[in-house]
RNA sequence: CGGGGCGUAGCGCAGGUGGAAGCGCGCCUGCCUUGGGAGCAGGAGGCCGGAGGUUCAAGUCCUCUCGCCCCGACCA
């Protein structure tokens, strides 16, 4: 156990914001000298931040251990010969951290851990009957972030928990999925976070269910989409249009080229021409595995490559850049169209774009633009889907009312991996009638580092942070006003002394120091209730206070321990968002 | 990877046109003070991110380099 005086705590405080924090949670973690940065994107873990994240790390565990998952522990070390096996040295690629040791070999330090588990449960695993079985650990991850930023919400260097569950039928992997889902919304009531749980995209990760574990705060990264009515949720990437699309039934008229002299985007074609947005088919070229694609979609909407990906099957989609636009087509960006477009030129269209007659696109030269185009008569669409990226106000899916919108901090993330890793790696079992088969695996994250941000994101006021009991690295700050009273050092020692018996942690602010700059840090650092001996200790009484409320309770010394419990009891610190 | 910005004391920052490195906070010593970041006096602390160049002279001008931060990397 720590040192439990402030006196000798290393917990160097700063007084001023630091340069490089632009959110709440960055500027209190590193000013109430929870972490410290190294690098970008790389912390130290102070001895205040380290009791946050030891008690997250806790619940963490408990709630796996709880649903049968067997803690074990990864080598943070992988040799590239098992990420190549999948296909992911390249595919995952810019964003490990690859290194060569002596010898020139590559190796690549765990950004996750699919390879390095299927790898062992193919040596290890021979029949069904050893199914199912789930592994987890609670370790370091690396990944090279295009842009680290916020502290440890985007970290190179970072704590996560992950969990693997192997199994010989979908039933099994839906059994496992269902509990770690509850686990995971047990791990956010017990800290105390507001959260929903989405419907979300698999990316990268791959797989064919996958549901994110979001905690709301309006700095996150995760668009979220919800219904109030029936209670839909997903991320703004996975929703589906519900809306209908009504048909026009204006008449076609002749295709018209017309000089746009420089005007390039939806906004400035549609001012110079002056027609309405929704007149507009929006031209965007990808590039993918099998070459060039065009997505159409009318110009008022935005496209959602995530589903743009998933129609393709193909997660290498990528928007081609102005150069390779001009190479492939010989049009330059913004006057491309699907007019005219080579028929090599795979075009795969919103549903947005079905009914617009006599539309505006890309004239396929320098400064010009199409007018009067028509599905059909003058354009071709090889393929329809909903490309449409669902906003706030758009019809929910499920019941057709209005959806909300808000942002969040994403916390887990569970994933149907099915038979994507095992396949790949050829990690077989025998079942019961002597068949080899993949295994049927699932696997599960969750950033335990990261949590602390999320949670200093939803608990904290222009001073500083106000923990949830759950997690604060105490639970008691007591606060000796004047240290050269005795009576208060005195009083401040036999209460520190009671609450410690009492098996309450408790830090003891001992310092030689004006009690205002007590106050400030206690404040900073956030710890739930504060007991200050000062004025009234001559009388063997002293005050109590959450640190989110103003009401201060002048309480018998000798009582301290029932008051602490009491307030402990009724703790409840507001959430902001 | 593209654009912008910044590297000067532990932290936050100032240092037109080149000419003796500064301020606030923090730190050390002493006195004094103690219910919301006290006061006085004294003091320590710098290869001005690094390398090269121009110059009698560079924190300042030029070139390169490293690091950090922000925006973007998408709506053609």
């Amino acid at each position: 156990m720590i040192e439990l005086r402030f006196s000798e705590l290393f917990a160097p405080t700063l007084r001023e914001k630091p340069a490089d924090a632009e959110i709440k949670s960055h500027e209190y973690l590193v000013r109430g000298a929870f972490i410290r940065k190294v690098t970008a994107g790389v912390f130290n873990y102070l001895p205040l931040g380290k009791r946050v994240l030891d008690k997250i790390w806790k619940i963490v565990k408990e709630e796996m251990d709880a649903i049968g998952a067997q803690e074990m522990l990864m080598p943070i070390i992988q040799p590239a010969e098992l990420w190549k096996t999948t296909g992911r040295w390249d595919d995952y690629g810019p964003t490990m951290m690859k290194f060569k040791d002596r010898h020139g070999r590559d190796f690549t330090l765990g950004p996750t851990h699919e390879e390095v588990v299927t790898f062992l449960m193919k040596n290890e695993i021979n029949s069904y009957k050893q199914l199912p079985v789930t592994v987890y650990q609670i370790a370091n991850k690396y990944r090279d972030e295009l842009r680290p930023r916020f502290g440890l919400l985007r970290a190179r260097e970072f704590v996560m928990k992950d969990a693997y569950s192997f199994h010989s039928d979908w039933n099994s992997l839906d059994e496992v999925y269902q509990k770690m889902r509850k686990a995971y919304e047990n791990i956010m009531k017990r800290i105390g976070l507001k959260y929903l749980v989405i419907e979300a995209s698999s990316g990268a990760i791959g797989g064919n269910e996958s549901h994110e574990f979001v905690s709301l705060a309006p700095i996150g990264e995760s668009n979220v989409l919800y219904c109030e009515k029936c209670g839909y949720q997903a991320s703004d990437e996975k929703t589906p249009y519900a809306g209908k699309y009504e048909e026009q039934s204006e008449e076609e008229l002749p295709l018209e080229k017309v000089d746009t002299p420089n005007v390039k985007t939806v906004e400035q074609v549609a001012k110079f021409l002056g027609v309405s947005k929704e007149k507009i088919v929006k031209s965007l070229v990808y590039i993918g595995r099998e070459g060039i694609v065009m997505a159409l979609i009318r110009g008022d909407l935005d496209l959602n490559e995530e589903k743009l990906k998933e129609v393709l099957s193909d997660q290498s989609l990528r928007m081609a850049t102005p150069e390779e636009v001009e190479e492939e087509t010989g049009v330059p960006i913004g006057f491309i169209g699907p007019v005219g477009i080579g028929e090599n030129v795979r075009i795969i269209a919103d549903e947005s774009v079905r009914h617009i007659k006599n539309a505006v696109v890309g004239g396929m030269e320098k400064d010009k633009h199409y007018k009067n185009a028509n599905l059909g008569r003058d354009f071709r669409v090889n393929e329809w889907a909903d490309l449409r990226l669902v906003k706030e106000g758009d019809p929910c899916p499920v019941c057709g009312a209005p959806l909300k919108g808000t942002k969040g901090i994403e916390l887990g993330h569970i994933f149907k991996l099915g038979t994507k890793y095992s396949e790949a790696m050829k990690a077989t079992y025998m079942d019961e009638n002597g068949n080899m088969k993949p295994f049927i695996m699932g696997c599960y994250g969750w950033g335990v580092s990261r949590t602390i941000s999320a949670v200093v994101e939803q608990y904290h006021d222009d001073k500083g942070i106000i923990w949830p009991l759950s997690i604060a690295p105490f639970h008691v700050i007591v606060t000796i006003v004047n240290m050269n009273k005795k009576e208060q050092k005195e009083l401040g020692e036999k209460v520190y002394e009671d609450l410690k018996s009492a098996g309450i942690e408790v830090l003891l602010d001992d310092r030689m120091i004006t009690p205002g700059m007590k106050f400030n840090d206690a404040d900073l650092i956030g710890i739930p209730i504060r007991v200050t001996v000062g004025k009234t200790a001559a009388e063997g009484k002293v005050e109590i206070k959450k640190r989110y409320s103003k009401e201060r309770k002048v309480v018998e010394a000798e009582r301290i321990v029932e008051a602490v419990k009491e307030a402990m009891d009724s703790y409840d610190p507001p959430v902001v968002l």
